[in-house]
This record gives C-alpha cells, sequence and structure tokens, in this order.
RNA sequence: GCCUGGGUGGCGGAAUAGGUAGACGCAAGGGACUUAAAAUCCCUUGAUCCUCAGUGGUCGUGCGAGUUCAAUUCUCGCCCCAGGCACCA
C-alpha cells in the first residue's frame, strides 16, 4: 500500500497525558481530564500513518445503492459519514501579502455577504496573521488554550462558539470589501480547508457569531415575498431565495446563482466548482504494544523503507516487560526496534514502533478465514474465490459506519491489487441490536460487575468497601463498562437448549434489549411440554409414519390439527428466511404445541376407528415442532427425534414443506365496524362473496343497533375481512 | 450539537401491504390435584364507567396536530431513551 501511495505519514494530533506518557482514547478523557489520573490533558502533534480511504469516497458511497441485502438505516448511516458535498474553491487574498487563503463552500452564491474569515485554531497561518501585530499574545493564548480543550467532533460541536481576532484582513474576491481573519473553535482543520468563509446573513454559526463579536451581517439572499433586514433578524436565512447586493447576479434565483458564480470564479482564476467530502484518511497509527506492527523501516540514508515481503509479518514480541505508565514498549526493545535497513544494509535502521489499529484487521479477517492454515500470504486465493463474499454477515449496528465502511474499502484495496474479485465483501447484512444494561459503579473502585454490587435497587453496596454504589444509565454491555452477565449461570441452572431459547425468544435480533431473565422459566417449561408430550406418545407414534395427505382425508379436531401445523411450518419458514424473527417463530410453535394439548387426541385414540389416523396426525404435528425447533433447541430436538422412531440424526433431515391445500382456513371471521369503530363479528364459510359477507354485516341485529336507522353514506368492504359501515 | 434508530399492558414483546391493538411468553390473582410442597392443569388479568353486568359504553400504542371510511402503521412539530461521531472495538 505505500508503494502505491496508498498509505502515508502526516502529522496530527492525538490526546497526550504527560503524567501516564500515553496516548488516550476520546472515551479516556473526562472533561479535558485523564480518567485515569486526573491530570489535565493535551492536543500533541505526531507524525502518524494513514490509508488513503478517501480516494475511495466517491467509490464507497456510489455501491451504497447496490447493497439490497444491507438495512436502510446502515446505507444512510455511511453516506451521510462519507458525506459528499459539492460547492466551491475561493481564494481570498490576504492583505498585503501575495498570498490566499482557500476556503471550500457550499454556498458559494453567498460570497457576496462573505464580512469575515474563520480559521481553525490549528491552522498554520493563524500564528503568521498575528506575528507583529496587537493581537498576538491573545491570539497564542486562544490557540493553547484550544490546545487543552477535548477536539473531537462531539465536543467541538457543542462548545460555544468563540474566537479571536488575528489583526490580520483578507479580501472578498467579489466585493473587494475588507474581511477581518478570525481563529474560531468551530472551524475544523479535518473538514474541507480548514478555513470558513464566514456569511453570518445566510449560516446560523456565523450569524451567532458576528452577533457576538459585533460583525457586519449583509444579506445576499431575500426571501421570495420579504426584504430581510439585518437589524431585525434574529435568526440565519439559510434557504433558497432571490439574490441581492450581488452585482451582476441580483435578482437571479439562490440555485442559479450557485452555478453561475461557480463558472465565473473559474473563469476568472478566482476559485474553481469542486467536490468536498466529509469523510477523513485513516489514521491507523497507534502508540500501544498490542496490534499488529506497522511493517515499515526508518533509514538513516534510505528514509522510510518498507519490509521486503519475503520478511512479513512482523511478529509483536510476546515478553517484552510493561514500562511504568503508559507508554508502549516497543521503542525501547532494541532487538525489536533496532534492525538492518533492507535496502543499503545500515545496520542501524529502526523499526516503525507504532502498531495498527485493531480495525485494520478486522477488515480483511473474513477473507483470511477462509484459508486459516495457509503461510504462503494472507490468503489463499482459490479459497477466498471459492467462499467470499460473505453471504450472510452478523454484526452489532455500533459497527454500522466504522468497521463495516472500513472492510468495504480495504476490499477494494484488494481488489485492486487484483487479490479478490469482489469489491463488497458482504452480500447480505443483519446488524443485531446491542445488549444493554445499567452501569454500577463504586466510587472507590470504579466500574463494577454486577455481583459486585450486593443488595437490591437503588440501595445496593459495593463488596469491597461497603460503599453505597451509583447505578449509571441503561447502556449497551462493555468490558471497560463491566455491565455484563455470564451466561454459565443460565447454562448452569438450565442448561444450554433453554438458554438459547430463551435470548432468541426475548426480542428480534435487530431489536436493542435491555437485560432481564424475566422469562427464562417460561422456555424452560415450554421445552418440557414437549418433552412430556412426546414422551406420552412414543409407544404409539414410534413405528407409524407420519399423515402427510389431503387435509381432505381428515376432519373435525384432526383436520385442524393437521392444518395448523402446515400453517405453522410456513409461518416459522418465513420468519426465520425472510426476516430472521426468531421469537415470533418460537411464538408459532409454541401455539401449534398448545393445539396438540387442546386437542381432545384421547377421545379420537379410543374410537378404534379413527385411531390409527390419529396416532399418525399426531406424528406429524410432533414432527414439525420438533424440526421446526432443531435449529433453536438442538439437543433437545435429536433426543425426541429419536426416542419417536428415526435412526439418522435429525440435522439430516431436510427442512420440512407445507403443502398449500392445508394452509387455507375453512372459516371466517367478520368484522364488522360501524363509522370506524368495532361493533360485531361473524363467522362465514371461506368461499362467501363480499356482497353476501356485505349482506350479513347489515342485517346483523347488533349492528342495526348502532345504525340506529340512519342512512348509510358508505359501506367498505376488506376482503376476508372486514366491513365499515359508515353513517 | 450532528447523523441513525427506538418509545405499545405490571414486564419481554405481537400486529409482515392503512383494516379486530395486546398473539406468544413472564409476573400477579383465583381454583383443581396433593396429607403437604414441588411439578402439572384450568380460569382471570390495559384503564375506566354503568338502576339494563352485556356479543355493554368510553378511553387507550411517548406528547400535540393533520390526512383517511379506518392510523401502533402515513405527514408535520415536540419530548424522552439508545447507538455512532473517526484512539472502546
Amino acid at each position: 500500500m505505500y508503494e502505491k501511495g496508498m498509505a502515508y505519514r502526516k502529522e496530527s494530533f492525538v490526546n497526550w497525558c504527560e503524567k501516564c506518557q500515553t496516548v488516550l482514547a476520546n472515551e479516556q478523557v473526562e472533561a479535558g481530564l485523564c480518567w485515569r489520573c486526573g491530570d489535565q490533558v493535551r492536543q500533541k502533534k505526531l507524525r502518524q500513518w494513514f490509508f488513503r480511504i478517501s480516494d475511495y469516497a466517491d467509490d464507497l458511497l456510489l455501491h451504497c445503492d447496490q447493497l439490497p441485502g444491507w438495512p436502510e438505516k446502515v446505507i444512510t448511516m455511511q453516506k451521510n459519514w462519507i458525506g459528499k458535498s459539492i460547492g466551491a474553491e475561493i481564494r481570498f487574498p490576504i492583505e498585503n501579502s501575495d498570498e490566499n487563503i482557500t476556503v471550500f463552500t457550499t454556498r458559494q452564491d453567498t460570497v457576496f455577504g462573505a464580512t469575515f474569515m474563520c480559521l481553525a485554531p490549528e491552522h498554520p497561518l493563524v500564528p503568521e496573521f498575528s506575528k507583529g501585530t496587537t493581537q498576538e499574545r491573545i491570539v497564542s493564548e486562544f490557540v493553547e488554550r484550544m490546545a487543552l480543550q477535548d477536539r473531537s467532533t462531539k465536543a467541538v460541536e457543542s462548545y460555544e462558539k468563540e474566537g479571536v481576532f488575528t489583526g490580520s484582513y483578507c479580501i472578498n474576491p467579489m466585493t473587494r470589501r475588507r474581511m477581518p481573519i478570525y481563529t474560531a473553535n468551530f472551524a475544523l482543520m479535518g473538514y474541507g480547508t480548514g478555513a470558513v468563509m464566514s456569511v453570518p446573513a445566510h449560516d446560523q454559526r456565523d450569524f451567532d457569531f458576528a452577533k457576538k463579536y459585533g460583525l457586519d451581517i449583509i444579506v445576499v439572499v431575500n426571501k421570495r415575498d420579504e426584504n430581510l433586514d439585518p437589524a431585525t433578524m434574529t435568526q440565519a436565512y439559510a434557504d433558497e431565495g432571490v439574490m441581492v447586493n450581488s452585482g451582476q447576479f441580483d435578482g437571479m434565483d439562490s440555485q442559479k446563482a450557485r452555478e453561475e458564480i461557480a463558472a465565473y470564479l473559474e473563469k476568472n482564476n478566482l476559485g474553481k466548482k469542486t467536490v468536498n467530502f466529509r469523510l477523513r484518511d485513516w489514521g491507523i497509527s497507534r502508540q500501544r504494544y498490542w496490534g499488529a506492527p506497522i511493517p515499515m523501516i526508518h533509514c538513516n540514508t534510505c528514509g522510510i523503507v518498507p519490509v521486503p515481503e519475503k520478511d512479513l509479518p512482523i511478529l509483536l514480541p510476546e515478553h517484552a516487560a510493561l514500562l511504568e505508565g503508559g507508554q508502549s514498549p516497543l521503542p525501547s526493545l532494541e532487538y525489536f526496534a533496532k534492525t538492518q535497513c533492507p535496502k543499503c544494509g545500515d545496520p542501524n535502521a529502526r523499526r516503525e514502533t507504532d502498531t495498527m489499529d485493531t480495525f485494520v484487521e478486522s477488515s480483511w479477517y473474513f477473507e483470511r478465514y477462509c484459508s486459516p492454515d495457509f503461510h504462503e500470504g494472507m490468503f489463499d486465493k482459490k479459497a477466498v474465490d471459492y467462499w467470499m463474499p460473505v453471504d450472510q454477515y452478523i454484526g452489532g449496528v455500533e459497527h454500522a459506519i466504522l468497521h463495516l465502511l472500513y472492510s468495504r474499502y480495504y476490499t477494494r484495496v484488494l481488489h485492486d491489487f487484483g487479490l479478490v474479485r469482489f469489491k463488497e465483501p458482504f452480500t447480505r447484512l443483519l446488524t443485531q441490536g446491542m445488549v444493554c444494561k445499567e452501569t454500577v459503579s463504586c466510587p472507590e473502585h470504579g466500574f463494577l460487575f454486577p455481583e459486585e454490587a450486593e443488595g437490591t435497587g437503588d440501595s445496593r453496596k459495593c463488596v469491597k468497601c461497603g460503599k453505597p454504589v451509583n447505578v449509571g444509565r441503561v447502556e449497551k454491555m462493555s468490558k471497560s463498562k463491566r455491565n455484563v452477565i455470564d451466561p454459565n449461570v443460565l447454562l448452569e441452572k438450565y442448561g444450554a437448549d433453554t438458554t438459547r431459547l430463551f435470548c432468541l425468544f426475548a426480542s428480534p435480533p435487530e431489536k436493542d434489549l435491555e437485560w432481564s431473565e424475566q422469562g427464562v422459566e417460561g422456555c424452560y417449561r415450554f421445552i418440557n411440554r414437549v418433552w412430556r408430550f412426546a414422551l406420552d406418545w412414543t409407544e404409539r407414534i414410534k413405528d407409524v409414519d407420519a399423515f402427510t395427505g389431503s387435509p381432505d382425508e381428515l376432519e373435525g379436531d384432526l383436520r385442524e390439527l393437521y392444518k395448523k401445523a402446515h400453517q405453522t411450518v410456513k409461518k416459522v419458514t418465513a420468519d426465520i428466511e425472510d426476516r430472521f424473527h426468531f421469537n415470533t417463530a418460537i411464538s408459532a410453535v409454541m401455539e401449534l404445541v398448545n393445539a396438540i394439548y387442546g386437542t381432545d387426541l384421547q377421545k379420537i385414540s379410543d374410537n378404534s376407528e379413527t385411531s390409527a389416523i390419529c396416532a399418525r396426525v399426531v406424528k406429524f404435528a410432533l414432527e414439525s415442532a420438533v424440526l421446526l425447533l432443531s435449529p433453536m433447541i438442538p439437543h433437545f430436538c435429536e433426543e425426541i427425534w429419536h426416542d419417536i422412531g428415526h435412526q439418522r440424526s435429525i440435522i439430516l433431515e431436510p427442512w420440512p414443506a407445507y403443502r398449500e391445500d392445508a394452509l387455507a382456513k375453512d372459516e371466517l371471521v367478520i368484522v364488522v365496524q360501524v363509522n370506524g369503530k368495532l361493533r360485531g363479528k361473524f363467522t362465514v364459510p371461506a368461499d362467501t362473496d363480499d356482497e353476501a359477507i356485505k349482506e350479513r354485516a347489515l342485517s346483523d341485529d347488533y349492528v342495526q343497533k348502532f345504525i340506529g336507522g340512519k342512512a348509510v353514506k358508505k359501506v367498505i368492504v376488506v376482503k376476508k375481512k372486514l366491513v365499515n359501515i359508515v353513517i
């Protein structure tokens, strides 16, 4: 990737704790302080490795619409994350200089209204602009203060907008107006060019900023039916409208002006039309011990040299002594860090000691899984050609953006290297909801496992020190927050089948779930219910063939039971195949089992005429239930399967099929509404036509009571379901 | 703050193409069986109102509007909860 320009180094900022001598993750910074030692965290500039994912932004975006097997919400999130916006780059000449500031904007139509400029505090020009001016100290203090602030997107966007004048001016290329240059906390170095042309009349952020610092507001887009007045405006007008105060563009529609102004800028060499992405290049460097080493060598003579392919992979030394504080031991491990330059042979070359973000490995592990024992490269191409792409990928929604986007990107890289034949790694995607639970923490011992808090409810105490615990909000289970449950407790008490059934029955998989063990008893009872029935009937059914004929050969309760079994097969099949909704699949089987219990089988069985057919229908119903349950509670089903007369394992059985002629109901329940309110219901044979149903509904005594002699305005008949009488 | 979801009985959830809200299960209450308990089985269970206790009335799917003969489902506005926001992975 390095040789093809897909991996490169650049400077970027990290959260640095001086006391712990380590880089902190955003979640490890709490209110600007280190979560371990409470020391001030500051932004430190480091030279780090990046992957050029931005080269693939357009392709990743384009193919979002070619993933029909992915949930819509994930597609939307990825599109928004990539954040393609079409706009223009505009160059603003700096006063008393030959240099320009380039900005990116999607609203070049408002350029005539730009009255000041804002640069990100990290922008390299900021110190230059203030140098030698009265603002120099104020600016450097501001920049220094910003360096102490959390600069994550989340934090930056929640700060109150503030900034300081740098002491310099630039010139609006369209109006020749002198624009003060500010540095402001809402300008992001990572987006666009790190500079924002501020148009307070038509951007809320700029409006707030201008009001705060008394900067000029000029209206350049009027509402179509109203003239805006900067003096009375209480908020920015960001919508489309009619151009004013914009020279030759006056009177034009703002949408059209956007095109025209872009063309004008380009023609007059003041800027150009351009596309910008929100997606930033992927920083893969980690200054940590655990992680795959980045296989690069720094040589004093040759510069950066990749480790030759024959020496890959570079393995992490597994027994390094950990250092005081939190820094990685790799740079100080001479046997690891010191190496020979593969190019010039210099024995004093140094290995790169940054390791890779673990997202790198999770971006291609699925390819590796196709040939885990392969030693001649990343993976065996033949195996990958055979197995990949993944037909059905399953993962938590928390991965909807990063992991899934990185995997899509990395697959493209492999594709462009000719290593794989596809661009998209996952054909169908199911994003599971998260299992959530409240967090519990002790003022002294931090986050506690649930079993480390004794007592009940809010009066729980820490088992280590007896102090009352703080019960936090419900959030996704995680190792770091310790709000986790050990499945072994359930496994020991109820066994694997009950535990599996319970987890599947609790809710559909894509939904978040707050963990609770209420209901596990019911699953245990259900399994036992099936077991008892099978046991009761084993002798009568183990040597007969299950009935599989037409329902017309049956009558009464047996016919009903037989149909119910077929209907259940259809429902369960659809629930699992189309929706992955195991909870409703299980309730359908529960209904079938209830129907089996609810049929007076003893009576039918005792009658010598019906006894034989009864055993065969019972066998079909029970077998259907067991087959349908077998993916969910396999051990239990295997055992019953043998008990009721089968030699071969149930896992070798095909999935049950249903008969179309056994699905149709013999009778329909028709609901009657008067003005949309339920007023009655009746049963008709399934082949009754709409007209007859309508007559029956209108003549119903009870319904007539509600019509009360009033004129019927309209009667709506919904096929096989409902009649609504409007009066 | 921005993006994406979600909100239905005491609880988990169902309603798959706008058409009977509450399937299935838990919990609770009552009963049967038992010397007793466990297990099992049966019944009741959204709220509320009623001199006609009924195949009863009214209300009810986070809140407020709207579209429709009909809205948990569609539209708009709001509230709350969760996930993501680029170094948790």
